[in-house]
DNA sequence: CTCGTTGCAAATCATTTGCAATGGA
DNA sequence: TCCATTGCAAATGATTTGCAACGAG
């Protein structure tokens, strides 16, 4: 529990650094900053987890009982928009969404669909999968290894 | 064309070597082998790319006007427990399956969900990632590097 | 003959959309 | 004030399910 305190500080303090530069990006844009997105944006922030829409929808409730499940939606779309939100779909089951944008990866379980971190440094090396699966107390099924982004031809119509 | 033919001629050579085997390990598993899932896995293993099951689904209603949509679905499954299928989720958008189940990453266009082949040895490592999206002409949003398996918890229930 | 499989239609479930009311800028 | 955003309900779209008829073993 001890570790939970210091782990909670850690990514509320992470989470306000990063409320100011978002909530100015949004101003700048036309966005307006409403304060079910403030709360919206405060709470995924503090996340050290990967939440569903679903998730921060039952969180946010509590403040906003009128919240509807669309402006969760709404929102972590502004999110990914602005770059402070990363869509991560473990199988076919609702969407989870990354505070933590930098470059790395998930052990993704296949049964609750749970998500660990991992740092890229640590899986990009085809080699160390196992040790790091064994780590993790982790029975690796499959990887998958996708990179997002724009082909050609899309690149070449939106020109 | 020409290229087009001898691709198909390749691809159909890959299935017709796994078909055998697959279909004896359907039989030795008390599944049985009907005319609509010989059709469908032979379909499959033919793509040389990553058909979706509604893509499967109008490829076979040619010689199977009533195949019902869900009967294809349920071929898939099986493909996939038998290893001889891979999912591959775009975004949000249709399943994929990937005939191919050795391992290699894909590049995904966000846009029209294209799926572009890569092979593991050239995207497991980082440095090689800049120059093997500008072969193909592709612009990189972001990559997923996802290792689908059982967690400790889940290995531990199930035990 | 038996029971797994099919086809069809209805059900699910995450996500999106239409639209009137609300309230930031 | 003006128009983006909200909340609600209905729509969408991929996938799943229930069930009677079928047919592979």
């Amino acid at each position: 529990m001890a570790e939970n305190i210091s782990t909670e500080k850690k990514a509320s303090d992470r989470g306000e650094e990063r409320m100011g530069a978002l909530v100015k990006r949004m101003r700048s844009q036309g966005q307006r900053v409403t304060p079910q997105r403030l709360a919206l944006v405060r709470a995924f922030l503090a996340h050290e987890d990967h939440p569903s829409a679903e998730m921060l929808h039952r969180e946010l409730r509590e403040k906003f009982p009128t919240m509807a499940l669309s402006t969760v939606y709404n929102t972590l779309h502004l999110l990914k928009e602005l770059g402070a939100a990363v869509e991560v779909s473990p199988t076919t089951v609702e969407t989870r969404y990354d505070p933590d944008t930098g470059d790395h990866c998930h052990l993704v379980c296949v049964e609750c669909h749970r998500l660990i971190d991992l740092p890229l440094e640590a899986c990009v090396h085809e080699r160390g999968l196992q040790e790091l699966a064994e780590e993790h107390h982790f029975t690796p099924v499959r990887q998958v290894h996708q990179i997002y982004g724009h082909c050609a031809d899309c690149t070449a119509q939106s020109s």
